[in-house]
DNA sequence: ACCGTAGAGATTGTTCAACAATTCTTCAAT
DNA sequence: ATTGAAGAATTGTTGAACAATCTCTACGGT
């Protein structure tokens, strides 16, 4: 339709049919990031979850949540739908949204994908970029940084960036997105949990070694490392969710 | 609360509570299934995208789309948020939902996180049950009968059970449900191509060998042997869609 | 005291009607 | 052929409403 469209085959316009195209591209992408006031809320609500203000189990009332965040319900019900989507809040119909409780197959499940994606993005991942590899070694370096301040929130927040920048070395943004949530479900364990401190410090030094691995090229090793590791992890939750979750 | 709280240190109520417990959650995911009415509509609208019914780029007006499917027009767009989060639809602002046109980075893409996911399943995965292998069988039997009798799209078919199958073998729920987003994925791409004989052909002896050795307990072999079967069909894919999609 | 139950109150699931903002169409004027 | 402006159509969002379902409480029977 009109001028703007690239299959129309008008002779010397071609070139600027893809420039105009492409100029419509980017405004339609530019405003699909300041997007709706349903992603707005959930984003809000996705950010308290994770940041443990709203703790497992909670319920969210529609109607004085939709009043706290100045929506109308029927716009909170959408930006509720795209949660239950991640996962991050629970659906129990006719009863509602309340901020979901991961059991112990949770973690379990957590860790197979994990424990399958992680390692494999190190040994088999395709876009091992230096900008990347650099990417996880200043992971590294943030959580060498808190532990050194005594600040494992801190720690715990560079952890998540150590283990996102190892996925990114598969070079897939859908697998990035999917990792997003993987570790957004990590945090409400870790907020079941309580004290951060004892499922982080071990691991610490094993972050420290994967990352000289990756950057002296040995991939194979530094996926068996990490393989260990999320075994290791996997099981410490496991016993403290048995123990006392 | 009540009786049904095992949190409350009752002495030796503790047994009942859990079993009461347990008959609460089944209950809860019974009514799950059952579900409402924006679920029944993405899973209309969700059916007739992968079925080819509804093309790439078709608009989705919001208004004819909800008389259409006998709900109102707010659970309909509760269900199309849903859509957009699976990326079978996009949302393109103040323009509406489309039916998304998958491009080539998206087939790349979709093909790095297969290439990732399934060797290692096949290789590293935790479910190998004889159960799950034998769907694996079941699926690439499934495709045998559906080329001998010519039906194309029961080869496509059987394809997918195929790979679900295999990244079953992980024996995690999450990659199970992730695999199923992607094979819808891999739909939008197939009916944009047209014929699905090309792309489905050169893998069917493929299959029976990935399941022999994975039935033989080879299963690094198997993996390796996936890893090229996904390399030549994203460069299959990837120049199918450069000249001509 | 214990149990079941009826009914009141609250919350969800869903619909309808409306309106501002934005996009698409049409069509006349240059 | 391009521009611009009025008009129609669609989306984003709201508010109010109502039936269905769930929760809690108080009551009465045993």
């Amino acid at each position: 339709m009109s001028t703007i469209d690239p299959a129309h085959p008008s002779g010397d316009d071609s070139d600027l049919d893809r420039v105009l195209h492409g100029v419509l591209a980017a405004r339609r992408r530019e405003r699909t990031v300041m997007s709706t006031s349903a992603d707005r809320a959930a984003r809000v609500v996705r950010e308290q979850v994770v940041e443990g203000h709203l703790r497992s189990g909670t319920r969210l009332p529609e109607e004085r949540l939709a009043a706290a965040l100045g929506v109308s319900r029927n716009t909170l019900r959408e930006a509720l739908s795209q949660l239950v989507a991640e996962r991050i809040l629970v659906r129990e119909p006719n009863r509602g949204v309340v901020v979901s409780t991961p059991d112990i197959d949770d973690v379990r499940d957590v860790y197979a994908v994990r424990r399958l994606v992680e390692p494999a993005a190190l040994a088999h991942g395709t876009g091992h970029s230096p900008a990347r590899i650099a990417t996880v070694e200043a992971a590294v370096d943030e959580g060498q940084r808190a532990v050194a301040a005594d600040d494992w929130p801190g720690v715990a927040s560079a952890n998540q960036h150590f283990h996102r920048a190892v996925v990114a070395l598969a070079g897939s943004p859908r697998l990035d997105a999917q990792m997003h949530l993987l570790l957004a479900e990590m945090r409400l364990f870790f907020h079941l949990m309580g004290d951060p401190e004892p499922f982080h410090r071990p691991y610490l030094d094993e972050n420290v070694t994967i990352a000289r691995l990756l950057t002296s090229g040995e991939r194979q090793t530094a996926a068996d490392r990490m393989t260990d590791y999320l075994i290791a992890a996997q099981a410490q939750l496991v016993e403290a969710f048995a123990s006392q979750g």
